[in-house]
DNA sequence: CGGTTATGGTCTATATGTGGATCATAGTTG
DNA sequence: CAACTATGATCCACATATAGACCATAACCG
């Protein structure tokens, strides 16, 4: 029955997400840009580019990374060329580790 | 019918998706997590786990966030309490813009 | 090597995010 | 003050992302 779709979020990640909403739009404003003209840049609907500024978790990733790169906040303060670098360097980071991880026992090891 | 969804991504927003995945991936394995564990704390499936480390941009914003959150990888490098400072200071930025932006008229003034 | 577990992929029903239209209001400019 | 426009919010139909089960294989460990 319904389902009640009770996902929730900590904290911090409800905080970002609402940040990163507040930057865009501060960006968006700054480089005055109608929600609209944003919104057909970024090949999305003006009410969802609301909820995005306005820092809802429901969205899709894919879009609000690209209103982001659209008014120019970056996200990992870094430029794209930049950003391979980082996603080699980072698939390099992951051939050294082991490629499943393996659980000792069932423990009930939760670190408190 | 049909609309074949097209929405289209820039390479820098694809990039930096697909780098915060493998940062997530990496930080999970460093942490000595299952992909199964991971996705329980974050309330989700372990298939969405997946397309996120993969970097499918067709994923929830928060459900992303969330599971960065849990292994460890950080945003805005900022601790929540920082990020709401943040927030604040954003918010204050914004009250000082106007509050909709005016376009003067359709001269079709792109910046190049 | 043999047993065990983590991972990656596929498939389907269902929950739900999204687009688009609409209305109301605030904000801006002349 | 009077247009005009950007924004905010709501509603609905529809496209689709997600959960969950399943299978196959790789990876780990004794």
């Amino acid at each position: 029955m319904s389902k009640v779709s009770t996902r929730t979020y900590s904290r911090y990640s409800l905080e970002a997400i609402s940040l990163l909403g507040n930057l865009i739009r501060a960006a968006r404003k700054e480089r005055k840009m109608t929600a609209q003209e944003v919104a057909d840049r970024a090949g999305i609907s003006r009410g969802l580019l609301q909820r995005i500024e306005k820092g809802d978790p429901k969205c899709e990733l894919g879009a609000t990374f690209e209103v982001a790169t659209i008014v120019g906040v970056k996200l990992f303060d870094a430029e794209a060329t930049t950003l391979t670098k980082y996603i080699r360097q980072t698939e390099d980071k992951l051939a050294l580790l082991p490629k499943s991880v393996r659980k000792k026992a069932k423990v009930a090891d939760d670190d408190f």
